[in-house]
DNA sequence: TGTGACATGTAATATGTTACATGATTGA
DNA sequence: TCAATCATGTAACATATTACATGTCACA
């Protein structure tokens, strides 16, 4: 396999973190996570993890522990490699850069009228509001003692949101009240 | 068409900033972005603009100023509809978080040597410098006077990058010092 | 023992990428 | 005028989504 995928790369860091690990238990990581940029739905994982296997970056055996036809994954020492090579300097040229959807709508807010646009302010602080709440009892449940990269992520989301947050209210300050364009 | 993809939504709102407007123009707003996130390949562009006008969002017009075969498209009023009620409340769930691949990288930092987790910490904090005098330059080159979206989203981007270089240097401090796991 | 949630997949489909082909324009 | 670049596309391919099919497990 020439290159791997953000996708790919990131299932060889979540089984490195919970082998033995059933493709099943790999698509909750994704289910559960509340960003909705994979939906880990199964025609990506199942053949995602086939695929990897084909690639000797992943390994499988039958899982023992259940009467389904499950097959348990461990990564690889050549898995691993390629997982220490993504994170490793030099930084990938597209991890420079997050994207968020709610900046970009904000570009073409000028297609709304004054009203609308003073009510998209007041429903994203809303909805960015509700997500803080749900990253804060993220960053709770996960204590930095157990596991600090989860910690560190975490911590990232809220600090994000955070920003994006006092941004808004940046910007709606910044902008002639009354509404533009 | 049932449902657009943000690509489509966001093509429907620069073709209404930038219109009348050539695919090719068109692309060159993602060629030349920063962001990674869409590549603006030919491949994607042309079949979208046709797909956009077959659903009687855009209408196009041979170019009379070239001797190219090329059509100039311009958002129809069901277009415009569209576009506002994809901006409009309620916020899409999808548009609630950011995708940020460094803050993907960190959750399994762990998987690096601590050395190599200090190497990540300067190159991701020397990457995110040079992003921030980037975006800077692309915020002192949007006027707020000119137009006052533009502006905003750069500043939003702009307060992204602060934010993630803030975090990365929180969690540096934050982790036990010589590495992790 | 039967019903609903859990789990493993496949099929059809849509979207976007890279690579390629071709014609127009520019300027040395 | 010829080469390089700009611009418009198409083709082959890969990846991920939704919807579907099927079997297993927990428990009422």
């Amino acid at each position: 396999m020439a290159e791997l995928s953000e996708l790919e790369h990131c299932v060889l860091g979540v089984v490195s973190l919970r082998q033995p690990c059933t493709p099943y238990a790999l698509r909750k990581v994704f289910l559960d996570s509340p960003s909705a940029h994979w939906s880990g739905s199964a025609g990506a994982i199942y053949p995602l993890v086939r695929r990897l296997e084909r690639a000797g970056l992943l390994r499988s055996a039958p899982d023992e522990s259940s009467g389904r036809a499950a097959r348990v994954y461990r990564v690889t020492p050549a898995g691993r490699r390629r997982l220490r090579a993504w994170l490793a300097p030099p930084l990938d040229a597209r991890a420079r850069f997050e994207f968020d959807p709610l900046r970009l709508r904000v570009r073409f807010l000028g297609a709304l009228l004054p009203a609308q646009q003073e009510a998209f302010f007041k429903d994203a602080a809303d909805a960015l509001d509700a997500a803080h709440a749900e990253a804060q009892a993220t960053l709770d449940a996960s204590p930095l003692a157990e596991d600090p990269w989860r910690h560190a992520a975490s911590l990232g989301a809220l600090r994000a949101i955070e920003s994006r947050r006092a941004w808004l209210e940046e910007i709606r300050n910044l902008l002639p009240a009354g509404g533009v364009e």
